[in-house]
DNA sequence: ATGAAAGCGCTAACAC
DNA sequence: GTGTTAGCGCTTTCAT
């Protein structure tokens, strides 16, 4: 009652500008130059600057947000939209992306999209503009025709190993068929002659080369027959790869090898092998994609595709905060390699024993 | 020009509930009223309903989150601060809390905060209410002083598996001790004297009961000593329980059995005793703790202590909601029971070798 | 049944 | 140097 408007904090609230106005006696103007650094332009006195910070101190003030952003039309927050935080993959791109929006003065968030097609609305529902730039991994995320929208909103938009038809859609990938070829490659070099593939099912074959394509290449290559019953196809996690390799096992012909979509599936092929009674690299030799630090304690220790995760992280981010700042980027697509990380389950150096 | 405001859709944003009131030719008031559904009040004509709806999808207005926030003081946003995404543990915790949240209109966010612990900084500073409520995990975080702050304002607060003394701080755990307990009474009741304990390091002890005590009870009621260099401190990962265990075996006085704090940390002890040449569970057992997914494709695959994670993530929701809209609720601190998940690193039956 | 207007908390022109 | 003012896009009385 004695003040024209009672103060926020005493109603219970987060106390406002105005409340840290009111204590430091000066206008609300003045709060938002000094707390955002503005007062470097010597525009304000040492004198006020010192009462407005310790104002805002004792009464604990931290910007609202949501006005915050209202205002400037920028959120300072950019989300990942994973299809799950099952697999450790991301967890590293993710730190790595932390660390450099951190450095921009952006924020990141991850949102668990679940990968059932309907789903991705939990995005579509925050995308109020509620984040300045978004980075999209899994294809059923990235094939939601939302995307394209945001893209022409003036939301920045990155997908993870996708390419997107619209060139507003920045990329980031990893070289997803070098990779194949390499751990194909490693497995021919090593004497085998009938590797499998075990992948998850692919949607759209022609949007992207994927794995299956360098393990193509690899067995033209070296003049072996590719034969299509050594293409399974699983669901994603350790079970499907336990099971793909099961399927495998049953048939007459078995193959030696088996290069895996990822290190999780890798997992379960080792296991399958395991309760079959079939030594690993001695009997049957696996390679896995992705590189997690999971693989350094398998049964035997995992030979992979390692992902450059940290880089990828990195780029999303500087990819992001270009196109939020400056509009545009000269590179829309970026394509990062792989390398093959040997450890032993493939043997090394001795020759496996050709098919049995 | 022929407006008096420039359509914000044409300037290139999102369009707003502006543009969607000149498109349907009524008022803003309406846009609302209709896109809210508060239309059920029978206060719209459903011709003008249909209008506004039409124009709205038209234009592909989402409404904006920062406006709809600021307005109404509510995010409808829920976030974790995870230490990390590397541990999957989280993952099923996340997935269930997010299928109940969107039940209640509410989204969920996960932000990962670095362990270190300046950098619960990043949470801090999206406090300008960013969100409605926020779920804390890890030691680091949930000792965090700015959470009491952010309950003080209203944000609803639950920390996972930490006991704040700051009763607005609500809690939903798993029973540690319980689970310590249960796990050591099996090695205990399978023959094993010499058990180890292989824990990460815990900050305040006193805040909660942990497994360790569980352990303790166990031995005690068994009539077994403790032996201190039974029970070692390590890093929380994979490296960190296969030097542990690799520490263990040095004693010149083996144990016969380890007590994992975690599943990723019984990975890694896994390892470890398999690079060392022993058997698992004929030389050594091994129990493991959270029953993650990974656990049944270990070599061999893992005895471990099971979390109720599903029920966790939809305890955690359920909390938050009614604290969010009712304000305060009676119960602030639930327990969750765990069960022993029996698989092969301890053997079933068979009596175990004694100290070799 | 609908429109007009106020205001959430903040920042950015523009005054003084 | 600092205060005043005008919105950002939305919801919500209160009029009509």
């Amino acid at each position: 009652m004695d003040q024209r408007k009672a103060s926020n904090a005493k109603r219970g609230g987060a106390p406002t500008s105005a409340d840290v106005a009111r204590l430091a006696g000066v206008s609300q103007a003045t709060i938002s130059l000094v707390l955002n650094g503005r007062a470097s332009k010597v525009r304000i006195s040492e004198e006020t600057r010192k009462r407005v910070i310790s104002a805002a101190a004792q009464l604990g003030y931290t910007p609202n947000h949501a006005a915050r952003s209202l205002r400037q039309r920028s959120t300072k927050i950019i989300t990942f939209v994973l299809p799950t935080l099952e697999n450790p993959y991301y967890s590293d791109i993710v730190s790595a992306a932390q660390i450099a929006a951190q450095q921009h003065g952006y924020a990141v968030s991850v949102i668990p999209a679940r990968t059932k097609p309907g789903e991705f609305h939990a995005l579509s529902l925050l995308q109020g503009a509620a984040f300045d730039g978004i980075v999209v991994a899994g294809r059923e995320n990235c094939a939601a025709p939302e995307l394209l929208q945001l893209a022409a909103r003036g939301v920045a938009v990155v997908a993870l190993q996708e390419r997107s038809p619209d060139p507003s859609i920045y990329s980031v990938s990893v070289d997803l068929e070098a990779g194949g070829y390499l751990a194909t490659r490693h497995l021919i070099e090593l004497g085998h002659r009938r590797i499998a593939h075990v992948m998850e099912e692919l949607p759209r074959p022609d949007t992207w080369r994927d794995r299956v394509d360098g393990y193509r290449r690899a067995l033209a290559e070296a003049g072996l027959p590719l034969d299509p019953s050594l293409v399974v196809i699983t669901e994603n996690s350790m079970a499907g790869g336990c099971k793909a390799i099961e399927q495998l096992l049953l048939d007459r012909q078995r193959p030696t090898a088996a290069f895996m979509y990822n290190d999780q599936m890798a997992v379960g092929a080792l296991h399958a092998l395991r309760t079959h009674g079939l030594r690993v690299p001695d009997d049957f030799a696996v390679v896995g994609f992705d590189g997690l630090a999971m693989g350094q304690f398998t049964a035997p220790p995992l030979t992979t595709i390692d992902h450059p995760r940290r880089d990828i992280g990195r780029i999303v981010i500087e990819t992001l905060i270009g196109a939020i700042e400056k509009g545009s980027l000269e590179v829309k697509q970026h394509l990062l390699p792989v390398k093959l990380l040997v450890r032993e389950s493939c043997g090394g150096l001795e020759a496996p024993n050709q098919k049995p």
